[in-house]
DNA sequence: AAGCGAGATGTTATAACATATCAACCCAAA
DNA sequence: TTTGGGTTGATATGTTATAACATCTCGCTT
């Protein structure tokens, strides 16, 4: 089970390059991508599904960078705040961001079977929702749009 | 903290009437709307808002109708896996369902102050979600759309 | 009537996910 | 050098969910 946003790519480039954005973008605007959080984007970007916290700690753990819970948390707090990862409602679990830099509304395909994740955006709030809540004068601070299913892999290959 | 889908109504008879409805659809469909399920839909008609199954819990033990996680849970599942009732994601909670009996894929704006639910339907599935899917190969079984913000009642009256 | 099987419920224990709290540390600005 | 914000360490606890197994109920068959 490999599926890397279902399709295959120069994965350690792809890694190497996000992370040297990250790094780039903490600088511009002055946040501390210190060694736990820059290493919980990289446990993210490497394995390129969504994880859950604690599976996260311990990979931290094996590399002596905490091991109780709120160590992950907290990076994947600050993660999830500054846009470089998202969490999956659906499933508890967290994924890298595919689209850093824009601020958008992520839409995600999730696979059952492999836990990979795929990214979109969305048009939303347009549509009925975005009418409902204008009707109601619901103020939207945001959007969860995630769909579950199975990616081609575990379609033919259910374990 | 009111607000019942954010509007008010009849709410004794809207009660009354979906679980009218719900026993008519079981006996038509041969589920069993045992006194546990009957009760855990009734209660989440009564609050018209998300509840957690602990909060339900408590209000099913208060009936003497059972005192353990997995009796609120299967209620729940029941409830949910025939249309009766969504479970919300973003908040681990469940609501009834505004519209039983039509398939559909709803959409929820959530209050995160007085956690009321309103329940959409969306027209998704077309939109980039849809065509990442297709391009992708990738089979949707499921999809979650929620809005988390603000009603107007708790926009008013920040507690 | 006795025995069987399916579905529902009861019960215990535990897994999995998440946060509160407070102390210690680091480093940069006053 | 003091002060204060931000980060991390550590302990404890809270919250949500399920596994596993026992029991009950009721309709069906023999």
């Amino acid at each position: 089970m490999t599926a890397i946003g279902f399709e295959k790519h120069d994965h350690s480039r792809c890694i190497t390059t996000a992370l040297s954005e990250a790094e780039t973008r903490c600088a511009e605007q002055k946040l501390h991508l210190t060694p736990v959080r820059r290493r919980v984007l990289e446990i993210l970007l490497q394995r390129h599904r969504a994880m859950g916290a604690y599976e996260i700690l311990d990979l931290l753990a094996a590399d002596g960078l905490g091991s109780q819970p709120p160590v992950a948390y907290r990076a994947l707090d600050f993660l999830v705040q500054h846009g470089f990862a998202h969490r999956i409602e659906r499933i508890n679990a967290y994924t890298a961001c595919a689209h850093p830099a824009q601020d958008h509304v992520p839409a995600f395909l999730i696979c059952r079977g492999c836990k990979a994740v795929a990214e979109a955006e969305t048009e939303l709030e347009q549509g009925r929702l975005g009418a409902a809540a204008m009707a109601t004068g619901f103020a939207i601070e945001r959007i969860v749009v995630e769909a579950e299913g199975l990616c081609p892999a575990c379609q033919e290959n259910p374990e």
